[in-house]
DNA sequence: AAGGAGACCGCCGTTACGTCA
DNA sequence: CTTGACGTAACGGCGGTCTCC
């Protein structure tokens, strides 16, 4: 089927991230593209088109017709819309020429592009017959349209993973900073002493962070350590809860990155 | 049912032309 | 007037899909 081949159009390094993503698509910026009302002002429309009929019958005949002609790939001479080509008959014969699209006619295509990105053969028909263009000409404006969106889409991803790469990189930055002060915080000999053991530990669900359970530990640990040792054991769930209350930053590569297991002790071993 | 042939279509890379600075 | 840059219409080639035989 065709279909799928029009899905990769449209999401083309579509990688799913997040619905933000999607909200990426070109549309509303494409228009204000400044060759296409850039000098089509003095152009004269082109006349209709003298071999139209024979193509617009092959090709209405059947999709499927092993007469159609209508992809008519190639090598027709371009020899419609000549009238504006003032009087260059010499070149109009070994040249290809080619037809600037008048302002009226981009835009219906425009209209039309917005609506489908691809043209049954019938609508393409209908267009060309609409613009005073050739079915293929149609066929071509088309092919290259989808290109010109597939590269300005490329461009804006490209623009949107350098983004991640700058978040990730700073998150990276702001998880090394943390694990140097876990360690830091592990190597203090009453923290370490007083630490309650790894199986006690719990998982935030909602952020996965390692959570200290204040609400068991505390108040049987108070009682038996000195002050000095509260005052550490104090600091160290202090710092426990600002990590835990600190922002998190939605990472939009949480759902692309397989879950692998941290060892935020020993990110490197 | 399997598969070869032909038609059709879309994409890609490129070329050639039109326009502008 | 010439020239280089840029946008884009048009092309050739290729691969995928479908239909027919």
């Amino acid at each position: 089927m065709m279909s799928s081949k029009h899905d990769n159009l449209s999401l083309s390094l579509g990688l799913s991230f997040d619905s933000h993503y999607l909200q990426l698509n070109l549309r509303p910026s494409w228009n204000d593209h400044a060759s296409s009302d850039r000098t089509s002002e003095n152009r004269t429309p082109p006349s209709p088109v003298d071999c139209e009929e024979e193509e617009e019958e092959a090709a209405v005949s059947s999709p499927n017709s092993t007469v159609s002609t209508v992809s008519g790939k190639r090598s027709e001479p371009e020899t419609n819309n000549g009238e504006d080509l003032d009087g260059d008959e010499e070149d109009a014969e070994t040249s290809r020429k080619k037809l600037r699209l008048t302002k009226d006619q981009s835009a219906v295509l425009e209209d039309s592009f917005k609506e489908h990105n691809t043209l049954n053969p019938k609508q393409k028909l209908a267009l060309a017959k609409q613009l005073g263009l050739r079915p293929r000409q149609v066929e071509v404006w088309f092919q290259n349209r989808r290109a010109r969106t597939k590269l300005k889409q490329t461009e804006v991803d490209c623009e949107f993973l350098k983004r991640c790469c700058e978040n990730l990189t700073e998150e990276n930055r702001r998880l090394q900073k943390e694990v140097q002060e876990l360690r830091a915080l592990k190597l203090s000999p009453q923290f370490y002493m007083h630490m309650a053991p790894p199986t006690t530990l719990t998982m935030c669900p909602s952020c996965e962070r390692v959570a200290v359970p204040s609400s068991t530990s505390a108040p049987l640990n108070v009682t038996r350590m000195g002050p000095a040792q509260a005052q550490a054991q104090a600091q160290a769930q202090a710092q426990s809860k600002a990590l835990h209350s600190r922002p998190i930053h939605v990472n939009p590569w949480a759902s692309a990155i397989p879950a692998r297991p941290f060892n935020a002790l020993h990110p490197r071993s």
